[in-house]
DNA sequence: TTTATTTACGAAAACGATTGCGAGACGCCT
DNA sequence: AGGCGTCTCGCAATCGTTTTCGTAAATAAA
């Protein structure tokens, strides 16, 4: 099956004008007739004539479409950045194409090639957390491929980055959790190769040294994969209960974690927030309606799709090479809500 | 800023070949002689040399993509069915192309034919709410663009297509209900224009006279926009609740219809099951963690998207058009949780 | 030795659009 | 009338690749 398409030699041959005739009038060039402009644009309208994007971007050398990478849509984060990337660049005309890593490097790699030698004109690209190693990305980067990281970012490459700001994220978490009379609060994390984990990690201890509370690594978890092996976050909440003193709170630092980790924690029967008190690091839509409500630190995740887009197209559109870049840092907020709230018990 | 990549013309000069001489040995052509075959290769892998797919596309008339369009990823079950789309299609060396309608008529027909005009070689669609009229899609299935539908489908354009037991699914959801010794239940759906409200309504009022209830237009609700828009579905509720006989249980037809009828049950403090059961027809992930936990239909998402890009990959590399078309249909599952279980009460 | 066949490669057209340049046609000026 | 500029338009090259066809040389067959 083939899909027949209107061209510009079609237009040129039924009104017999040639083909670059056509194609200036289409565009409104100077050098071109009043007269004959009107009947090209009429006779094109009526066609229905859509320019083929493929030639078009073989003869500019850009597609006018934008890779995305992202380890998974189907978490609400990213689903939400991808709306905001999607509106602006819908909004000037530029395609996008989303593809998942689904936290793998490999995955990550031929994505990221697939992309660029599908011509994608800017890649926007939130990192795998099996990735330690970016020199895939170098490469495009050296040979113009313009990126923006967001999320979990790396400081390896030049380029501009987006972020929420994890560390006050989580400071303010972890700092609600204390203020709840929490003692002895867990924190349960994705890969520590992640920029994010770094970022939240570090949020989580300095509340906990602000407040004058030790920091104890037997009270930190790491779940390489994120929640999304339901055995690993297992793991790591059977190790967390069998801790001589069990925490009494369970900060998670990634939406799925968070979900995960309710769920658990509750076929586990354990009261939250009486027994543990949990706060997660979500942008769920639903974590009102969780059993019990799950207070969250939330990111702007459409502002950060938006944002990253704006500044990738200005990185795309640029006449220059650019060699100064920004890194962009929106605040989070907190949500809180019943799974926290100790004064209930 | 530009993406300079190397061509086939790079590898002719470098080596002292034509470029239809380099272009047959790396497709690994017959008629080029083993020796200047291997020196292409080599080279040509040196320098990571990857054929420009925008000048074979135009080359060949088809872009190794797809488009797909649905209304909204923010939705699990939309982002299921996503990632089952990809897993084929990448499978098969396909690009996707996904964009969201929300539930826009006009954004469904600029997003079909920005698609159709970027080359994509065919189509997966699960219709907006607001459309009623599908020309935009005729007319390019007439050009010979391959769709395939899925969710909500349409009858009026002869191709493949597949979606839920929705029929089934609402069957087993209501009579659930009326086992559970509900005696008024109530249906909020989406558009009425949606092939998945109809089969999904019938399904409902089956159930009901089954069971020798009769059926009552007052305990019907259409929600136009599937609960994205929270004061409509408030509407419906509020209506719902000032009827004379108040419903016992509210069987809710979409992913976003069930969390957010939910969310503004608990609002209202109602207690759920007791005074009101629910259940839900969606794909959360989380259904098991609201509180109460949400009985709800699933539908086999994944599947779901993997088998309409099998379809679609089918009719694209079909030699031949293909006339005769499918329509697959899936069974749901009913997973029963404490949101309809009136025995606790 | 001549003719047929195979082997190995190159020239060129094509996909659809863009664009610099050249060339008629026309009017205007001196 | 000749020269000049202006206005319209077409020619042809170009983007990177594929593919058809042609052709030279080498080999086999006669």
């Amino acid at each position: 099956m083939k899909f027949e398409a209107i061209t510009i030699k079609d237009i040129a041959r039924a009104l017999n004008l040639s083909v670059s005739t056509v194609s200036k009038a289409l565009r409104g060039s100077h050098e071109i007739g009043e007269e004959t402009k009107q009947a090209v644009l009429k006779y094109a309208h009526e066609h229905n004539y859509k320019p083929n994007p493929i030639a078009q971007s073989l003869k500019k050398g850009h597609s006018r479409s934008i890779g995305v990478i992202v380890c998974n849509i189907d978490n609400n984060f990213f689903s939400q950045v991808i709306n905001g990337i999607e509106s602006i660049a819908q909004s000037k005309g530029y395609n996008v194409i989303i593809t998942q890593s689904r936290e793998s490097y490999e995955k990550e790699i031929s994505n990221s090639e697939h992309l660029s030698s599908r011509s994608v004109d800017g890649l926007i690209i939130s990192l795998s957390a099996e990735t330690k190693n970016i020199d895939h990305l170098k490469r495009l980067h050296e040979k113009g491929l313009p990126i923006v990281f967001f999320d979990r970012v790396t400081d390896e490459i030049p380029t501009h980055r987006i972020i929420a700001n994890n560390f006050k994220g989580a400071y303010e978490a972890t700092r609600h959790l204390i203020q709840q009379g929490c003692r002895k609060i867990a924190h349960v994390t994705s890969s520590d190769s992640l920029s994010i984990t770094a970022e939240r990690l570090a949020g989580y201890k300095q509340a906990l040294l602000d407040a004058g509370r030790p920091i104890d690594g037997r009270y930190i978890k790491f779940c390489l994969h994120g929640g999304m092996i339901r055995e690993e976050t297992h793991q790591a909440l059977a190790e967390l209960l069998q801790l001589p003193e069990r925490p009494d709170a369970i900060f998670t630092a990634s939406d799925r974690l968070s979900t995960t980790t309710l769920s658990q924690l509750r076929t586990m029967q354990i009261p939250i927030p009486c027994e543990i008190a949990l706060v997660g690091f979500t942008n769920s839509i639903s974590a009102d309606i969780f059993n019990p409500s799950l207070t969250s630190v939330v990111q702007p995740a459409l502002e950060m799709g938006q944002q990253a887009t704006e500044m990738l197209l200005s990185l795309i559109e640029s006449r220059r090479p650019v060699t100064q870049f920004e890194k962009r840092v929106l605040e989070t907020q907190l949500q809180i809500r019943d799974s926290s709230q100790k004064r209930s018990c």
